[in-house]
This record gives structure tokens, C-alpha cells and sequence, in this order.
DNA sequence: GCTGGATCTTGACAGTGACAAGTTAGGTCC
DNA sequence: GGACCTAACTTGTCACTGTCAAGATCCAGC
């Protein structure tokens, strides 16, 4: 763009870059000045699309469990499948998984982050269904949520590198399989 | 104390103070001085015991992590306990927990946090000899740790509370026993 | 072609982490 | 008991950050 009035797709670019940054540094050290500098705006453009840090965090969230929905929905209907599909995701935008469950750094109570978040939910509960002669539903979807959200967390803070439970080449797609297969649900 | 030089505790009372306030505000909330400042101190006072923000995190996941390992072993040998008091910690130390796994925040290279983080790795792996026949215990420990971890993080961020998974109103401690109780490892 | 509203800029302010240099206290050695 | 040394803390400063207020610019619809 030439000129720097009406950018056209400012909040897109600063998600987007927000994501990245994210990805490679921490959420700790992501700056709205550096996104607005990086998107070639002046420093106060993101401030009129997310109004503030808080905003832009909320904004990337809603849009981390919409892409998370989609997800997890196009993995089903096979409870595992779905679990697997959660830890490719988490792998594949870390940016925005960095974030989803950040409650310090989300407002908690914006309506479009709670129907996305509510859409991923359902999406998550509908991979239950798959499965049969479960006495505890509940318990088995917590179960598998805590998993798969505990291993992704995991394996994306580099916990698991030190350790020597796992080969330091594999593929965390395969691992998740593996763990997820070896788990029964009684 | 009346003079403030050689306040005589003051990297207790900061490491202290820091965890009380991760635990209500979250760690992106955590100012330097304003830990000096409720200390009672000048704002560079920190510093000198911490070097920076990263080397106070460094310090609180190392406490974190030592805590972690007794609370751990005190546990055992069964993992199914060892799991629960993971669990336990996670949410009676929270302002510790919050902080153990952030590799962005910590100095991952520091001798005594990697030395710590050994000591409740160790704790971890004991609780697998607990269990018989099992044909890949290294999976076995993954999921245990995933799932707990999962669990901790999910009900410290509040992920649980819209969800009607649980009882609003259940305790973390035993909801944990209920779904540790209901995985099998094969 | 005028107007209203959305988008972006400019300027300012308080708060923050980090650094440098100076000050104080407590112990040690003679 | 006096000089000295070092750890602990203070003071002052800097660049940077998020946030707010006020102004400039552009576009759409009438």
C-alpha cells in the first residue's frame, strides 16, 4: 500500500503478525508498537481495531478457536482422532494456542470469544459420541481434553526435550498417536 | 524492619510476594517495582539478587520445581498418586506453577533450575516403577504427565468452569482422582 | 460537493526494565 | 580499634511500552 491512510487490511496483518511473533518469542515479549512498526502504521493504528493489549489477545483468541472448530470438527468423528487433530493444531499455530487459554491476558467476558470458544467445545464433545460402553462421559472427555492440551503445552515449552522420554526427532503428530492409543477409557 | 539496608530477607520476601501475585494477576501483570515497592524497598533493590526479570522467574521455577520434586515423592510409589499430588501442587502453588514451564520467561541454561528440574523429573519417573505390566512404560509416563499437566492448566485458567464438565463447585483434588481412576495404561 | 464516520497520525503521559554510579552496613584482618 | 573489603541497597537516568486525547485524512452516501 502507498498510502499509509486506510491500510485496508490493518487488523488482519496485525493478527497475523501478532500469531508469528508469538510463535517465536513469547507472548511476554510481543509489543504493539513493534506490530504497528512491523505493519508500516504509526503506533497507536492497532490501538482503533483492538482498542488494547488486552483487545488484540481477545481478538487472536476468538479467531484461534474458530480455526480450532474447524478442526477438530473435519478430524471426527473418532475420539482419537479428534485428540490428535488438538495437538496438530496446537503445533501448527502456536500463536494462537499461546493464547487460548490465557484468562490473565483475554477479556473473559466478550461475547465473540465465548461462542467461539463455545463452537470448539462442541466440537471437542461431539468426538465422545464416538465412542461406546463408556460409563463416564464426562470423565472421559476431560480425560482426553487434559491430554492432548497437556501434551501439546508440553511438548511446545520444549519440556519433554531434556528428558529422554521421547526421541528428540519425532514427530509430535505420531507421539500423540502413540500416547492416545495406549490410553483405554474403562 | 526499621533501616532498610540489609532488610536481611529480601530475596525470600520478593520470591514470596511474586508468587502471591502471579497467583492473583497472572505473570504479565508482575512489575519489578512493584514487587520492590510492597517490599518496601527502592525499585533496583531486586536486581542485585535477580539481575532481571528473567533471573526472578528463573529463581521461582527453581523453588517451584523443588517443591514439585518432595511433593512428588511424598506421593509415591503409586502413580496414580504421584499424578493427584501433581495435580495438587499445580493448584496450591500457583503463582509457582504458572511459571514452571515458560521457557520464554526462564533462563533455560541456569545450572540450578535445570538441576532442579531433574530432581522432579526423577520424582515422575519413580511413580512409573509403581505400575506392572506395562509394555512401554516411556508412554505410559508421557500420558501421565500430559494428562495431569492438561488437568492443572485447564482448571487453573478456568477452561472447566463454562463447560458443565464439572460441578462448579467440585474440588480440583478429587475431579483429578475421578479421571486418573477412570484411565487405563495398556 | 458536502457531510459523517471510519481509519489512521501526532503528541503526550505515567509506568516499566535495565543500567551505571554512588552509599551504607557488616564482617575480617592486622 | 581502625582500615578495608564486599555484599546489599539507593539514586538517577535512559529507552521503551501501553494508553489516551486531539487532530488529520480518506471514503461512501446523499
Amino acid at each position: 500500500m502507498a498510502d499509509a491512510y486506510h491500510h485496508g487490511d490493518l487488523r488482519a496483518v496485525v493478527l497475523r503478525h501478532a500469531a508469528d511473533q508469538i510463535a517465536q518469542d513469547g507472548v511476554d515479549r510481543l509489543s504493539l508498537r513493534g506490530l504497528a512498526q512491523r505493519a508500516g502504521v504509526s503506533h497507536a493504528a492497532p490501538a482503533h481495531h483492538f482498542g488494547d493489549r488486552q483487545g488484540l489477545f481477545t481478538a487472536l483468541a476468538t479467531e484461534g478457536f474458530d480455526l480450532l472448530a474447524v478442526e477438530l470438527q473435519a478430524a471426527g468423528p473418532d475420539l482419537r482422532d479428534v485428540a490428535v487433530a488438538y495437538v496438530r493444531f496446537a503445533l501448527a499455530r502456536p500463536g494462537h494456542f499461546a493464547v487460548l487459554f490465557r484468562s490473565d491476558l483475554l477479556r473473559a467476558d466478550d461475547p465473540e470469544l465465548t461462542a467461539a470458544r463455545r463452537r470448539s467445545g462442541h466440537a471437542l464433545r461431539d468426538g465422545v459420541r464416538g465412542l461406546e460402553g463408556v460409563s463416564d462421559p464426562a470423565a472421559v472427555q476431560l480425560a482426553a481434553w487434559s491430554v492432548v492440551h497437556g501434551f501439546a503445552s508440553l511438548w511446545r515449552e520444549g519440556a519433554f526435550a531434556g528428558s529422554d522420554l521421547l526421541d528428540p526427532s519425532a514427530d509430535p503428530e505420531s507421539a500423540a498417536r502413540r500416547i492416545v492409543d495406549r490410553l483405554a477409557f474403562t
